[in-house]
DNA sequence: TAGACTGTTCAATCAATAGCGAACAGCCAG
DNA sequence: CTGGCTGTTCGCTATTGATTGAACAGTCTA
């Protein structure tokens, strides 16, 4: 018998299982985003749910965190009265290439600070 | 002199100034993800606005463009009395590199299952 | 066993957004 | 000029999703 808890389990989907528009949807979320940047900065099942600086009740933490699970983005497993968290970046990466690193990648700002390496592609319409 | 119109012209965003954020929300959207694919099946400023096979009204349809102009993601010039479409294919592939390949490559499936209720899919961790 | 701690669930609220119908505006053909 | 066509805007409704506070459940320590 699994002595382990007599919690039950989080639903798990994997990222073979989500479709495009469910792992748009999951990344297209500001607080969700930033558990993602967090959990990519630290190692496996280092993180529970209450270590993360966002700026929401633990009520809807958790939501997010559900609808980061729904996505295949993240795994969750129980460590005492603890939830520790894993990103699922080899999985998610083989699913969705680039998608991820894109998010990781893009970390806050909409990209004025490229480098000036610009590939000149400056067209107007109506000109 | 210019008579290409006398009718305002969209307001464009480019991929540059478009954060990680609003590309991903421009994505998760069923009917915007179609328009998207449909008109990278199709030559620049081929597609007018109308002649996309989408369920909604046109009203709806005109706010959907305009989001995805916002994300970068088309372009449109004025056409007489049509508008005329086209991809931003190779500046957003700059900007989000991968990112389009996914929306067109995952044509509506979720790899292999894809079905109507709660996917009892809870495999656990194990080891 | 009691208590503190962690995270989930519930009920309700609020904001954002998708949707439609109708009215409007520019463009071209007659 | 008038009418038909294309697409936008406006007013409105419905739905989805994010958020909170309170209550609940499970786990560890004292």
């Amino acid at each position: 018998m699994s002595q382990r808890s007599h919690r039950a389990a989080p639903e798990h989907t994997h990222p073979d299982d989500v479709p495009v528009q469910t792992a748009l949807a999951a990344l297209a979320d500001p607080v969700r985003i930033q558990l993602v940047r967090e959990l990519a900065g630290a190692a496996d099942w280092e993180r529970t749910c209450g270590t993360f600086d966002v700026p929401v009740g633990k009520a809807a933490l958790s939501h997010h965190f559900s609808v980061l699970r729904a996505a295949g983005l993240i795994e969750q497993r129980d460590a005492g009265p603890k939830r520790v968290n894993r990103l699922r970046r080899p999985e998610f990466d083989e699913r969705f290439p680039g998608l991820l690193d894109l998010v990781l990648r893009d970390a806050g700002d909409a990209g004025d600070a490229e480098d000036a390496g610009d590939s000149g592609d400056d067209r107007r319409p109506g000109a």
